[in-house]
DNA sequence: TTGATTCTGAAATAAACGTTTCAGAATCAA
DNA sequence: TTGATTCTGAAACGTTTATTTCAGAATCAA
């Protein structure tokens, strides 16, 4: 038998996540990766992959935490009405509380277009994200918490769609007040 | 006296900032420039300047452009109503109509945390956009068109952040049809 | 035509890029 | 301790990067 790996793959790949993070794909270089990992170059190779390999991990990486997070976030309350005020209510903390981007918006923008794996790894997270908000939205509406006249995906999606323009007025601007009142009116539009 | 230059500056600037918008500004190199503008490495060095303020020039030429035409498409509707259900419907069509990103929100993301002076010229424009907006809204409002229980600038926020929405829908699913849809429920949400 | 000036093309620069290689240290079952 | 295996560090690979340099062609007033 031979010596095995030392290090935490899930550790490091949350490393290299958060310097795509904030560089995003194309600025990030294979010494920033290593400088933040502290791994060597060898082992990023022989373990992880190339660059583009380890970026899809990260990705994977963040949905993952992200999805797992909300998923408990939504469970705590009873209401989907109030689960829902309470998820929209987080985002909109959420996008005014770091200054860097947001890694899933960048990279949306930055590399999908141009790059199909990345694409169809991007359109199925986002697929499974909305799927989950649509389920809570469904409930609000058979509650009767909320009007029925679009369907639930096309609300979910419109819920989903203002995030991202928070995430770009916020970059633009860093007025956290105005975040937050474009939550309010996204709340109160889709309640009435 | 001596020769004087012999390219259309702002002829060049448009085929550089073609490149841009497919490719983003990390992902694009000199070489790719200079092949696209079909201009010398020397002249451009000499004439526009390095690879970042020839990509401010872009921004600038790319801003200065969707504005006059947003203006003047919107200057045909006498009623307020009208221009901003086609300004919307308008977006909503260009925004499937190609499917390489928007230059504009892909700076937004991918540069704009970390270099504050295109940061600053993109919040400016991005101010600009929103005050013309506003001011075809607070017409609207005036003329009883829409309702009026927000702002005519919190409204205009509101609209274009949708905009952004619908691209990163479109550069995922590419389903025109959704991001039809999507622009019909702004449509319906801000005029009720 | 002259002469000062400016544009142009190609080559050169030095640094950074992603990736590979490999000798040697580390590990662990036998 | 041996021997097979695997990890590690550093160096080297060949490209590509953005930018500069410079000799010569092009221009135009005088």
């Amino acid at each position: 038998m031979a010596r095995c790996v030392e290090f935490n793959e899930v550790e490091k790949i949350e490393k290299a996540m958060n310097v795509f993070w904030e560089k995003g794909y194309n600025a990030t270089s294979i010494q920033d990766l290593v400088d933040a990992m502290q791994i060597n170059r060898s082992s990023l190779y022989n373990t992880i992959g190339d660059k583009h390999q380890l970026f899809m991990k990260c990705i994977g990486n963040y949905f993952d935490n992200a999805m797992m997070e909300v998923k408990e976030k939504v469970s705590k309350y009873s209401s989907a009405k109030e689960a829902l005020i309470n998820l929209i209510t987080d985002k909109a903390g959420w996008i005014v509380s770091c200054d860097k981007g947001c890694l899933g918006m960048k990279t949306i923008f930055e590399i999908a277009p141009d790059d199909c794996q990345v694409r169809n790894q991007m359109s199925k997270n986002n697929e499974v994200y909305i799927d989950f908000l649509k389920s809570i939205v469904q409930k609000a509406m058979d509650a009767g918490e909320m009007d029925d006249s679009e369907s639930a995906e096309i609300m979910a999606e419109y819920i989903v769609n203002s995030f991202t323009g928070w995430k770009q007025a916020y970059i633009l601007h860093q007025n956290p007040i105005k975040i937050k009142k474009m939550s309010e009116v996204l709340i109160k539009n889709i309640f009435k």
